[in-house]
DNA sequence: ACCTTTAGCCAAAGCGCTTTGGATTGGTCA
DNA sequence: TGACCAATCCAAAGCGCTTTGGCTAAAGGT
């Protein structure tokens, strides 16, 4: 059933029963009311190819994934955070259109994106130091968010992001005064910008403390738990081990937790752990009022939602100028951290 | 740059410039060489919607995500297998759209995805024992594919599955082969197909082994680490704990190592366990040549990759027979299990 | 030399919607 | 009463592509 037939089926002009259906103005309430039913009664949508080929709208956002060919990983924050975004797409009558996308031929599906005209506009996901996807796609003209920030990019843009240094700051001081000295940071992948902003977090506590930054104390790598047992390991096996972790995620923190266990020593007493805690959804620190890791936490899948918002915002109306947002992020005391041992 | 300033341009009709883009033989080679030349400086793409409603088809497959309110869990799973399957699809030139849909109104939202026409094929996730969703889709005439089965259901339909009743069975026998006479299953939600024919197979060992089938033995949740943290710390509690552990994910089976660590057990030697291992990307199983757990392990991006072909071809062939696609799974030994304590 | 193919191109219809620019009607106001 | 206006509706023109059904000219057959 299309148009035509529907409102030939009502002896009314498909004008008519378009303005109904969308609901325009110029058309009585009774009429209007005449066709929702009939309609609803012949099951009648109208196509989405059609309609987005007549408005120029492609009612769909597009998520990119940068897929590099060396480290193939999805990462799993970015399940959480779809599911946040795709809460407001559908609320709102949007398809979700997600790409892997090799780094190498990154630049070419943007442009190809763009002209061939599937998506209103897209997320950018796990954006790089002076990540030049910021620049093309301004040029490009086609509306975006970046979760997450580009560091050394100074154009106006889009983003949500987490406070990465302060939260870091905020780890780290936590085990600063509880007189840990000697605090290892187990972090992500450094050239992802939010990792780099963690180191910078990190190492700002560790000076305002008067702290040496110490490089062997700092690790960076995907954030797997076999990646935090391992570094963690190494470290305990050190002369002069750490007591304290920052970690970047929870799983990783599973990991550094494993490590310590396995050496006899227990973790909130002997050795303390503060993680990132994206909240997943699989992956959730205890319960709210009893829970496990001792993290500095933000829901990812709160930032899904608010980045599908700004994108929204931002296709609806291109010229205004750039948002930011900032996610919350609150110390949540667990049991893996507590005072450092007494030597 | 569309179609007809294009054709202009180079002073040909738009059917002759469709034509050579698209392939057809009604062009001259040399007329085709001009026309690609002509496309590619001008950075010609066609669009998308337009060519999507000439033709009929949509270009883009859908994967819906069944959203329970109760339980909003996204599955890390999910991410390694649509990053598979994106693989594919943007091979083929086809778009990958994402949906969370809540349960209540899943009916309504499939009949408003063939009405509306966005996608050619879906990709159903998480089916149920006799789930409904098949035989909807099927009188949709919907092309689909199943990423698992659905047990009880008598038509026939194409999915791609992992042998879940043999592996347990398999992962069950390989402890009761060591010895293990109390062995545990750490189940997912037993309402979802896989995790009931996972207990099949772990029953039906236990029964041609001749042991008991003890339901305190058994449980059944999301597979998050907590519940499995939870479930053995419980079952190393009781009077007559288990010394083997079936479970269902590798994150849940971190979990139940670390009740095992902490009771200052030795995982392999004291307690063994048996892990689904999915091969995700975020949670590696050590490396190919020192697995950390003893495993049944299928790689679900492999999974996500033939998935899409299968919904592809019949894409292609809405007529051919329905075609089934089982996945390898293979036994891998690791650190976590061995003989049984002697008492 | 004439007719039939065939290669190569084109005009125009159509996909199913939205939207512009009227047309018609009935009511209002001076 | 006639001009004016608001309220309703409609015909038709797009949106940018594919595809059907020609048309023309060169090639091939007898």
């Amino acid at each position: 059933m299309n148009l035509k037939q529907l409102s030939e089926a009502l002896g009314l002009s498909q004008t008519t029963v378009s303005r109904a259906l969308n609901g325009y103005p110029e058309v009585s309430e009774k009429t209007r009311e005449k066709v929702r039913k009939a309609a609803l009664a012949a099951n009648y949508q109208p196509s989405k190819r059609a309609r987005s080929l007549a408005t120029g709208r492609a009612m769909a956002i597009g998520h990119v994934i940068p897929v590099s060919t060396q480290q193939e990983l999805v990462n799993p924050v970015f399940g959480d955070f779809i599911a946040g975004a795709g809460e407001i797409y559908s609320a709102e009558g949007y398809d979700m259109i997600l790409s892997l996308v090799k780094d190498s031929d990154e630049a070419n599906f943007y442009r190809d994106l763009k002209i061939k005209g599937n998506v209103d506009g897209i997320i950018v996901h796990g954006p790089r130091m002076s990540d030049p996807r910021i620049a093309l796609l301004k040029d490009l003209n086609l509306p975006f968010v970046v979760h997450g920030r580009a560091s050394d990019v100074e154009l106006p843009y889009d983003y949500i992001d987490v406070p990465n240094i302060t939260s870091f700051d905020q780890a780290t001081t936590h085990m600063i005064e509880n007189g840990h000295l000697r605090i290892a940071l187990i972090n992500g992948v450094e050239d992802l910008d939010f990792a780099n902003r963690r180191r910078q977090g990190y190492e700002r506590a560790l000076t305002r403390a008067g702290l040496d930054i110490d490089a062997a104390l700092m690790q960076s790598s995907d954030m797997t738990e076999a990646y935090g047992y391992n570094a963690a390991r190494d470290m305990l096996n050190m002369d002069n081990p750490p007591t304290g972790f920052a970690v970047a995620s929870m799983i990783t923190a599973l990991g550094v937790r494993r490590a310590i266990e396995e050496r006899g020593l227990k973790t909130g007493r002997d050795v303390s752990i503060v993680t990132f805690d994206d909240d997943l959804s699989y992956m959730r620190n205890g319960t709210q009022e009893a829970p496990i890791f001792t993290a500095v936490q933000s829901s990812v899948r709160d930032a899904g939602r608010r980045a599908a918002r700004m994108l929204l915002d931002r296709v609806a109306d291109p010229e205004a100028p750039a948002a930011h947002h900032m996610m919350e992020c609150a110390l949540i005391l667990g049991q893996t951290s507590g005072p450092a041992p007494k030597k």
